[in-house]
DNA sequence: TATTGTTATACTCTATAACTATA
DNA sequence: TATAGTTATAGAGTATAACAATA
């Protein structure tokens, strides 16, 4: 749909702003082109990107990627089988179940996303450059409050531990 | 290479706050995620309804289309043949260049990508509504300054007015 | 029977290269 | 020659449906 590229009706004299739907619409684009971009530098496309770093601190089986990527089990499989192809992931048979196969980074894999993500960190540090430090940081808790009030609606806590708090 | 979903190191007794590179990832493929679903709903890609929105406002030609959308030609050819197939989209010749066609946006293709815009927006707006309204201000303005910086270093001015100023 | 994963199939999206028709 | 657009082809990504192996 993609955003219109008008500016809001300003108030008088006010600088023009643009709407903070289209606005976010717009910076999501944005955003999602720069790891476009260097996801491709690498070769890697952003579902492939995608499966890599969900990939970076688990070691999940092939329905639990389709559940973390949101995607039918049967694209995951392609999805894997073209990374493991180039050597990026490696199935490995589930101890518990002889139906299961976990899906596990190599060290390529490991550091193929390791580096897209830090040529996209830097790209997005540059844009953020434009920004007063404190705009930076208020940008920062605006974003970090709308993402835990977000997956709060949907029963996550951001913040959870990996092991049930204690008490 | 999907951001990690840690917390940044936070200062003692902070609250736990997203890095704002991560932060701004994750908000894009949460925003992407809306506009997907949303646009989905109508039978909709992502690239399809890009296509829709830029025709909301222009009727350019192929050559044109495929620069707004960072496209290949070839690749546009393949996608208004798919809307024109639906009737989202019409070709019409151009009169001023025989070699050339206009793309132009049918009543049925901007009621489609009008309703998709409109459930997007309410999505949006419902997560919108988990910030104070001076913070939404406040994200609004700081949204505004980064896409308008972010355009002015490639050369654009989100501002232009279609008629240069007068003076 | 239910679940895990793969295969078969079909469609969208994308690019490269070769082509036609204007300019 | 150069540009506008299409076609041919190849490959990634996606889903649905049917299947094999295991639980």
């Amino acid at each position: 749909m993609p955003p219109r590229s008008q500016a809001a009706p300003a108030a008088a004299g006010a600088r023009p702003q643009l709407d903070l739907v289209d606005g976010l619409a717009q910076l999501s684009f944005v955003i999602m082109g720069m790891l476009e971009r260097r996801a491709a530098d690498r070769d890697l496309s952003i579902p492939a990107t995608r499966l890599l770093g969900v990939l970076r601190d688990r070691e999940p089986t092939m329905q639990q990627l389709a559940r973390l990527l949101e995607l039918d089990k049967s694209s995951v499989t392609g999805l894997v089988d073209r990374a493991e192809r180039r050597g990026l992931v490696a199935r490995v048979p589930s101890p518990a179940d002889k139906r299961a196969v976990l899906v596990r980074l190599t060290d390529d894999g490991r550091a193929l996303v390791s580096a897209a993500a830090g040529l996209f960190a830097t790209d997005v540090t540059a844009m953020l450059g434009h920004l007063a430090a404190r705009d930076r940081a208020a940008l920062a808790r605006l974003v970090s409050q709308l993402l835990v009030a977000h997956a709060a609606d949907r029963g996550i806590d951001l913040f959870a531990t990996v092991d049930p708090p204690a008490s």
